[in-house]
DNA sequence: TGACAAAATTGGAACGTTCCAATTATCTTG
DNA sequence: CAAGATAATTGGAACGTTCCAATTTTGTCA
């Protein structure tokens, strides 16, 4: 049944107009006349004629097409399911739809994902790159006049609008609490050294000793995975150390997550007996034991932002490139412990 | 710059062929000459061509267009982001991209995605169903002859493919667990009744008490929202039986959580004083206190083998629908507590 | 080399829409 | 009611590709 497919020429037959004027009502033009109209979108509803977009869009200018791509780097990561749900909810109300892809943080994946979505003629781009996407990558999207927004990391050198979270700040507030419970020996623990993010955490983690007044030890700087594994390993060398850390700010909550696991190992207590902050804020956070302190960034606002942003640039036609960070906010829970000197006066008196 | 985009027809131009050609090169048909195909293709990357599918698919088979659509009811649950991730694995290596959109359990928001998705002329559709969906709702969908493979939940009535996991069997595991462990008053938590997914479930569990020669009592069976909050509401109704319940199985992990909390709330021990069994295994399963013994469905392996289905059906030009249930495994974790007897021992004598 | 087959290439129509310029219908108003 | 203005409608070209039938080129062999 119904095989071939329902055309704006059939409606027109049907309907005893020209192809014209049925386009025309399908754009909402305010130039039909009501009672055409009316017959019109009747006729449509009758033959189940469906749209075609496709066709609609060879004529028209490439980023009307209604089709935003976003390509995040591992959706496995609670942190971008909830940021893909944010961009959905402004695109689908903004009668776009998302083509959503997944690189697990390949390059060759990226690159393929892109070019795919070119072709299917997306009119913008969020795109939360892979590690080692270089300002190349980007190149022929905005050489095409594609909006671009990234988000979460950037890639230096692309001329690209970005939305990312205060990593800076995030940090520096995660250690001047730790401050003033009474720790001077914090230690950073886990990320790859050669990423922005790591870079921005790190300067918010040193700016924070300074403005506090305490020195910055190189050695307190144990870099590793951003990952559960890279957590422990990391603890495991910063305890080596011959005047060991009391404290440590993690590069995020999975690096956290195996900073208590090694604690746990050396019969230390997380949250005990050594004070751990995390950050991003994951599901997890709050139902761990001890529950996370942490630093929130509110991933669904996040994506939801991106999107108003990248739809902005849509609209206006061009896209002159806006860098907007996020702000964050510490969320105490357990892991951090209490003030260190109740303890030392329990342990040392 | 740029502004104006490559076409076929300045590839042929440059090249010193026809737009026919090219065309024949584009789609790497063994009809064009080695030499003449090696040149085209150079013109083609020195231009910057990008290939127009929305014009290919024009002219071609609706079910070339290379998009299938996704939608679920919930991403920020990381069921369903794992089970998108196993689709996208999967579409993307066979040089599809993927629509995917969230409904929040909405059917108005289902059906307008819907709507788009054939606008854009996905070629296939991988659904999740929103509660409440009903079989009018995929009629057109598969009157003009796009496959479409329910996933997870089933709407009764369509006439489409599904892929769900094996409720019966799962329950049934869980109870016969339980009973192995001593138990013989064991609650059915959580869920709305008026769901396949409840009704496949609650039959495993009254199955089970059959084969194991116990009674099934209407009373142990407390349905609730399928969510942590409704978990808790559940158990508090449980325990206000006179004849409380020793141990229960759950509709989801989020209802069991939800338990947990709930016998806390009353001074019970989950995995101690009452004996908890979730069903799907989210990530958050293995790391809650206690570790949650539950059901297990790998989603995104449920993910892959949607995606191989539809694209199948895709392929073979036609769908007949085929009922697919995925087999599910046990894993016991703290949350269920260790065999009742020796407990008793400790209490009773 | 001539005749035929096979290989390679080609122009034009078609896909379903939008847009423009042009036409026709309807309304105002003196 | 004529005539100008405005409202409503319309045919045809265009978008970038694929497909078909036809044509040209190349190869084979007696």
């Amino acid at each position: 049944m119904g095989k071939e497919r329902v055309t704006v020429i059939d409606i027109a037959h049907a309907a005893g107009v020209s192809k014209s004027t049925v386009s025309l009502v399908l754009q909402a033009s305010p130039l039909v006349n009501e009672a055409t109209r009316a017959k019109v979108n009747a006729v449509i509803r009758d033959l189940g004629y469906v749209y075609n977009r496709g066709a609609a869009n060879l004529r028209q200018s490439n980023s009307k097409s209604k089709i935003i791509g976003i390509v995040v780097n591992d959706l496995t990561n609670s942190f971008f399911a909830e940021l893909a749900v944010g961009v959905d909810m402004v695109v689908q109300s903004a009668g776009y739809v998302q083509f959503l892809a997944n690189t697990a943080e390949s390059v060759d994946r990226q690159r393929e994902v892109i070019a795919s979505m070119r072709e299917h003629g997306i009119s913008g781009l969020i795109l939360s790159p892979a590690r080692g996407t270089d300002a190349a990558d980007l190149k022929p999207l905005v050489a095409s006049g594609i909006p671009v927004v990234n988000v979460v990391r950037q890639v230096s050198g692309a001329k690209v609008s970005s939305l990312i979270s205060d990593n800076h700040a995030g940090m520096r507030d995660a250690v001047r609490h730790l401050v003033g419970l009474g720790h001077h020996r914090i230690a950073f623990l886990g990320g790859f050294p050669d990423t922005a993010v790591f870079s921005e955490r790190l300067q918010g983690y040193r700016d924070a000793l300074s403005d506090m007044d305490l020195a910055v030890h190189d050695e307190l700087v144990v870099s590793s995975a951003p990952s559960r594994a890279g957590g422990v390993a990391a603890i495991e060398r910063a305890l080596l150390l011959r005047e060991r850390p009391t404290a440590a700010v993690c590069f995020n909550d999975a690096v956290a997550f195996g900073v208590c696991d090694g604690l746990r190992a050396h019969r230390l207590d997380p949250g005990e007996d050594f004070a751990v902050i995390g950050f991003d804020d994951v599901i997890e956070a709050q139902t761990a034991v001890p529950a996370l302190t942490t630093i929130s960034v509110d991933p669904q606002g996040m994506g939801r932002r991106a999107a108003q942003l990248l739809l902005k640039q849509i609209n206006a036609g061009r896209a002159d490139a806006e860098a907007i960070v996020s702000s964050v906010r510490l969320v105490v829970r357990q892991s951090c412990g209490a003030a260190i000197d109740k303890r030392e006066r329990l342990s040392l008196l």
